[in-house]
DNA sequence: CTCGTTTCTGACGGCGCGTCAGATACGATT
DNA sequence: AATCGTATCTGACGCGCCGTCAGAAACGAG
């Protein structure tokens, strides 16, 4: 599949001219505000528009509903997180691996941060049990995990990680992992572990588990 | 369902009649019931005293809101995750330590598959901030924390895992491992991958990352 | 059976949802 | 610059759920 620039539609199908794309945007930047001040379960349409400074009509005319704009927010967080699989491509294997890993921890940590709002309604929703989350889920993670699989299994190759770890189940319960620690990160302060503690950890966890060193 | 001694009360505080008790105990199972069916986003009061045969204002007598509902049942949930700590508590660093773990991942998925829609609806409203759910999710993760903590403390204390493995962190890390891997079960069947995969592939993380061996 | 107390509910105002028909802004054409 | 067709926006509406209150019904002690 050739890479296109994908025509953005409105939500009857039909494209978008730039005064509508414009517009689109500004409800997707409110939604994601939204959001983030509050829970989706406080997330009205109403005030999505309110805050744009247009009408709850005008929203339908780009989402069919609410969780469309937020699928499409999803999806935009999507190609933030792509570039991360450049810290695992090159392999831990080296003298400075576990400086690798730690390099890893920090581009996630600032992925999360930009995103954590979206990211933790999208996994809400796909562990619901709704189809379209659950892809929009897997696509994201997708070459991260492809990426981990491969540590893992190099690190079986040279039996420096016992065979019955399966490779993709380790790599996404690395992920898994990640994703839901960050949100601790408060809680962990609150108990009184020293800044970085977690960076480490989550690090040194991902290092060992990855390559068996 | 554990059964509490604390005196149960309404959404007023009054102290509640035995009729009074076996209606709030039929709300909260409808909530559940619900709970599971759809996502916490589709959930309706009506609905939820449609189940019971009542009306709306009844649940108003039990519960100031949803949100006071569900705290209810994760509260409940809270009691059946205690008992899992006595997997841990014995340590694994016997020779049938890795057994243990496995019997742990068992315990803690029949655990999950009990009460995952409430539990995940606990974790959400704590990771988007609401203080009463924050609390609810550390008070019932505490014990297991702890007792994985210590775990980490002996395995550092005989040269076996690093020093600047955090051990609070580590454990709330393997922690948010396990239960964010849970709801991916069916994704990872989907790949491929053989029945009882994630079982082994946990438990042989858990045993590695607590234990060092 | 009576009466005080506990428990339940019908009904209501308020608000967000999602839709439609009509209004408005745009920009191409002359 | 004026016109006109199209793209975009919106006011207003019917619907359903929310949360509350006053009163109805069920209960049980005497």
């Amino acid at each position: 599949m050739a890479r296109t620039t994908k025509t953005i539609l409105g939500a009857d199908g039909r494209v978008l001219g730039t005064r509508a794309e414009s517009t689109r945007a500004k409800l997707l930047e409110a939604t994601a505000k939204l959001l983030g001040q509050a829970g989706v379960l406080e997330l009205r349409i109403v005030d999505i528009t309110r805050e744009v400074g247009s009408s709850p009509a005008t929203f339908y005319q780009y989402f069919i509903d609410v969780d469309a704009a937020i699928l499409a927010l999803a999806e935009q967080a999507t190609h933030d997180e792509a570039p991360l699989v450049s810290h695992l491509s090159t392999g831990w294997d080296g003298p400075d691996g576990l400086q690798r890993a730690e390099a890893f921890v920090d581009a996630y940590m600032a992925y999360w941060d930009d995103h954590s709002a979206v990211l933790r309604v999208r996994n809400l929703k796909a562990e619901e049990g709704n189809a379209r989350f659950r892809e929009a889920r897997s696509k994201a993670n997708l070459l991260l995990i492809q990426a981990m699989s491969a540590m893992v299994e190099q690190a079986q190759a040279r039996e420096r990680l016992p065979a019955q770890m399966h490779p993709f189940v380790t790599a996404t319960a690395m992920i898994a992992m990640i994703e839901r620690l960050l949100p601790y990160r408060n809680e962990i302060a609150r108990r009184g572990a020293p800044t970085g503690s977690m960076r480490d950890t989550l690090a040194m966890l991902l290092y060992r588990s990855l390559t068996g060193r």
